[in-house]
DNA sequence: TTTTGAAGTCTCTCC
DNA sequence: GACTTCAAAA
């Protein structure tokens, strides 16, 4: 092994901003009697370095790495070099002779697999390239491309995203009639999360129903038609949702078949990231491909286990060893990310939880400031401080890759955006889908769907609909014509449609001739076929929506992602596993080594770390969301979101809050937030507070007659029973 | 049967 | 504030 080739690389990736040694600014930022000199500093930050051994590696790290053959069970909490010992053990395991290519990766992001493999490299070589790595939803992709045929999965199945899966979902709905007027029955959402939740986790549908939706269990007949005839549906058009792919792998290993012993044969050792937010489907499936030997490396923290909301369950991690007899159990508590005030804080934050099979994490990065726990006037103010400090920062030295804002949804970052934009700072926003989803996006993916899948019923579905004077019930029509005439090529240009349509239709037909008879072997080839797409598209986008600029300018970017792809089924294949990720993924000058900051959902920020991070609305309501704040689980849920957000934080940690929120649904007040529950005494005792007033909020006229925000002597009065 | 306009409904996290 | 659903008109 070359031990200090780890260690340099990860220096270089977590370099330490260097600081000016200039007088540190001191300002106080408001006037209220809670104000603070602010900031104070750290004044020791500490180089990695000397944190770091000289093999990069502490003992129960080397321990993990070097593990000989069997399952283990890697119990890392936050920050404590979880990838790397993962990355060490994938060297360790190269070094013993083992082949790359029989070595399986798993990991929650592509990007992370990518990046641990890349890291690998550094340590042994380009030997690693061939080590097999990716996500679970990518991984059975790839053997059910390539062993899917000789398990009746037809050649050339197209990956449906949730979004399709929804739109068929609601093709089952409607064909049987239901959704009629009499009672409220379950949207397309509702099933399709039922189902998936179904498949996902294997609790019968009448005890998700009585869990989750007991207003539903009247219907769970119709639900279980719908279920049968969307699963029918999919079969015959040749369609694969999400959860098939983990079904079919699952299935495939599970069965009594040669060929299921030919693929759990595959790999000789499987390594898998972020264990605690597998669902009992995928620990099947390990089972399934660990039949033979016991080489299953899992790693994960229960105390961050965040996506359950996808079926992800925490008995998982929890019975792992009771489930692989001889599990070796390595635990990782020494923190190499964070100072110890952060530390404190966190650590205290999660102690609320119940179950948990990690203790206390500490490190030896003493010293620094404590965290922030900001109170902002309102979301204006929020914003201003956020961007203040940003910049200040940033003046200090920190570039702004070093900080990022998170937040509990994709929408929260609204304000601040503008914000950012206004004031010309680069960012790049993770998280949240948006780009994929948007109508426009999916018309013209619809085009290269039909293409390279003719039976695609959702596509067919959706280009009919564009056409004037074809709605729902003659597109349903047009489909089913098409499917008398086996969707051969020809079915849609055989299709008489009514009169209204008829110009329309035969372009449409046209194009997808052209587009069928000049495959065009040459480099970017989808891109090509996107503009010749357009030509036809861009005049009914014109037509049918108002705003029409940011939508050409997405397809823009589409066809720039295009660009990249050796083929159309490679194409749509990877944007329905690998959906961009940034904005910036999605080709704006895509320079990596842009100074940009980043802004993520708290759920995106997973396996990351900045040298700043601000957590931004930490507002009852907002972080916990309201909605999730149903059962004792769900909220302990939002508790370790807070505590994945809370420890991406090295140097710097600001929780933010607005005091004043306009509330769109108790009609125009404003109202008095609550400080995140989370945020109990005893974790702000780990906090420094400050508080951010509002300088340039007018003054309320005089005469606005503005009822006051809170009513003091209302309040005393009900007090006393006046 | 499609289209249009108006009222009504939620607000998420992601492969 | 954006998107869906409902009812009426073309």
């Amino acid at each position: 092994m070359a031990p200090n080739a780890g260690g340099s690389f990860d220096k270089a990736l977590r370099q330490t901003p260097v600081r000016k040694a200039s007088g540190e600014p001191e300002y106080i930022c408001c006037m209220t009697d809670e104000a603070r000199v602010y900031p104070q500093r750290p004044r020791t930050v500490e180089p990695r370095e000397k944190t770091e051994l000289a093999a990069g590696l502490n003992e129960a790290q080397a321990r993990a790495a070097a593990h000989p053959d069997g399952p283990l069970l890697i119990i890392a909490g936050a920050g404590t070099g979880k990838t790397r010992t993962l990355v060490h053990r994938v060297a360790h395991l190269l070094e013993r002779g083992i082949k790359p290519e029989r070595i399986l990766l798993l990991t929650f992001t592509r990007r992370s697999a990518q990046e641990m493999l890349a890291r690998a490299e550094r340590l042994v070589g380009s030997v690693s390239r061939s080590v097999q790595g990716g996500t679970f939803h990518g991984t059975a992709h790839r053997l059910l491309r390539r062993f899917g045929e000789r398990a009746g999965l037809p050649h050339g199945f197209t990956i449906m995203d949730q979004g399709d899966a929804v739109d068929l979902m609601q093709l089952s709905r409607g064909k049987l009639g239901l959704g009629d007027k009499k009672k409220r029955f379950p949207k397309k959402e509702t099933l399709h999360h039922v189902y998936s939740r179904h498949v996902n986790t294997e609790y019968p549908v009448p005890a998700i129903l009585s869990e989750e939706y007991p207003q539903f269990r009247e219907f769970e007949e119709e639900i279980a038609r719908i279920f049968a005839d969307y699963t029918e549906r999919k079969t015959e058009r040749n369609l694969v949702d999400y959860d098939d792919l983990l079904l079919f792998w699952a299935m495939l290993v599970e069965s009594e078949s040669p060929l299921a012993e030919q693929i759990a044969g595959l790999y000789d050792h499987i390594l898998v990231d972020e264990y605690q937010d597998t669902n009992h489907l995928q620990a099947r499936i390990l089972r399934g491909m660990c039949r033979t030997h016991q080489n299953l490396t899992v790693v994960g923290d229960d105390a961050q286990s965040i996506y359950s909301f996808r079926g992800a369950t925490i008995r998982n991690i929890l019975d792992f060893p009771q489930q692989y007899p001889g599990t070796a159990v390595v635990p990782l508590e020494e923190n190499y990310r964070s100072t110890q005030p952060i530390l404190d804080c966190t650590n205290t934050l999660i102690s609320r939880a119940e179950e948990r099979y990690t203790k206390n994490l500490f490190t030896r990065r003493t010293g620094g400031e404590q965290p922030w726990l900001v109170t902002a006037h309102d979301e204006p103010a929020q914003t201003r401080f956020v961007v203040d400090r940003i910049l200040e920062l940033h003046e200090e030295g920190t570039p702004l890759r070093e900080m990022a804002v998170l937040f509990r949804a994709g929408y929260m970052s609204a304000d601040l955006e503008i914000e950012l934009t206004a004031r010309g700072i680069p960012f790049e926003k993770w998280g949240g889908l948006k780009f994929l989803e948007a109508a426009h996006v999916k018309d013209v993916l619809a085009f290269l769907r039909v293409l390279e899948n003719p039976r695609d019923e959702v596509s067919w579905y959706r280009l009919l609909q564009l056409m004037p004077g074809i709605g729902e019930v003659t597109a349903r029509g047009a489909v089913e014509s098409m499917a008398a005439l086996a969707w051969t090529s020809e079915a849609f240009g055989r299709y008489v449609p009514p009169p209204r349509a008829r110009a329309a239709h035969a372009a449409l037909v046209e194009l997808l001739d052209q587009l069928r008879s000049n495959p065009t072997e040459a480099d970017g080839i989808v891109s090509t076929e996107i503009a010749r797409v357009r030509r036809l598209y861009d005049d009914i986008l014109r037509e049918r929506y108002d705003r029409v600029e940011p939508r050409l300018s997405d397809l823009d970017q589409l066809q720039t992602i295009a660009a990249g792809y050796p083929s159309r089924a490679a194409f749509l294949s990877a944007l329905a596993l690998e959906p961009p990720q940034a904005t910036q993924d999605l080709g704006f000058g895509s320079d990596s080594e842009d100074d940009v900051l980043v802004l993520s959902t708290a759920h995106s920020s997973k396996g990351r770390e900045w040298d700043a991070v601000f957590v931004i609305w930490a507002v009852d309501g907002y972080f916990p969301m309201s909605r999730a704040l149903g059962s004792d689980d769900e909220i302990d849920e939002e508790r370790r979101l807070l505590y994945v957000a809370t420890t991406r934080a090295r140097n710097h940690l600001f929780v933010t809050y607005p005091l004043n929120v306009y509330d769109s649904r108790r009609s125009a007040d404003y109202s008095i937030d609550q400080l995140s529950r989370f945020l109990d005494r005893g974790v702000r005792e780990m906090m420094q507070r400050v508080v951010v007033d509002n300088p340039d909020a007018p003054a309320p006229a005089p005469d606005a007659a503005q009822p006051p925000v809170v009513d003091l002597r209302a309040m005393l009065r009900g007090r006393f029973g006046a």
